[in-house]
DNA sequence: GTACATCCTGTAGCCACTACAGGAGCAACC
DNA sequence: GGTTGCTCCTGTAGTGGCTACAGGATGTAC
């Protein structure tokens, strides 16, 4: 059994952020000792472990808690948590189209700009046109 | 002069963010009609198409108010200006790779699943793993 | 015993909005 | 002139996902 320290050393979860993961019951209230400190075990460090994975890889609380439900209940279908994963993929996806889009406009940008003033400055130009076409959120 | 909504429907920027970035003294306070309704002209249309962009480039509104001030000195080296771009291209590429792992796994992940138990599912498994490799944020 | 680290609860702050509540103004039609 | 319905106003509170205190208790090492 591990104190919060170092649950949050091993797992890299901010020792705050666990504590605000236990108020908003993505994990469960642990066990403490005699003066009242959190101890955690194994499958403390596996639980959060998967919650760190799942938020770095973009998934809302909402989607862990739905993922952590069927983790609970081994005999339903993996076919919703591939299905939350699927809709994940196409967000990134979604992402990386948008990001890779002001990459090229703030390369182009950045050469355009010679280091004049900035009243010839094409960044703030470019940035005051109107689009030219919507990038969806 | 325009309206607040017509502000918005030009700019597509929200009538309650438009209000925001006035509080928080991002566009400057508009004048108003005797009955106290605001009242934009064609600069406010510029500034606010300006912000809506380097929002959607993903410049937070620190950087924002950074470069509308470097416009209100146009004498001023456009150096900055280039500075804080490229500062936010570095950022924007490593988020882009970031994604791209994200991505893999994702991918891999969903692949791997066979539509099977969640107990057999490689997507609750990978995400429970110890990292390989912590991925910088 | 004393220094220092670690932990506790509770509350408030962060960013960039977004969503009300509760009211006033305005434009169009009958 | 009345009524309908849209737009606008201020002010406040909520959102997500943390993060940062304050002020204290407990534990550990020397």
């Amino acid at each position: 059994m591990i104190a919060i320290g170092a649950l949050s050393r091993r797992t890299g979860v901010n020792i705050e952020t666990i504590r605000y993961y236990e108020r908003i019951r993505l994990i469960p209230p642990p066990g403490r000792t005699d003066s009242g400190r959190r101890l955690y075990g194994a499958e403390d460090v596996r639980r959060l472990t998967f919650i760190r994975h799942a938020r770095d890889l973009g998934f809302d609380t909402a989607a862990i808690k739905a993922m952590l439900a069927l983790q609970e209940v081994p005999e339903a279908s993996c076919e919703e948590v591939s299905r939350i994963a699927a809709d994940q993929l196409a967000a990134v996806e979604s992402r990386i189209r948008r990001l890779a889009g002001l990459r090229t406009e703030l390369t182009r940008m950045i050469n355009e700009c010679d280091n004049g003033e900035v009243a010839t400055c094409r960044i703030i130009e470019v940035l005051a046109e109107a689009p030219g076409q919507t990038v969806d959120h």
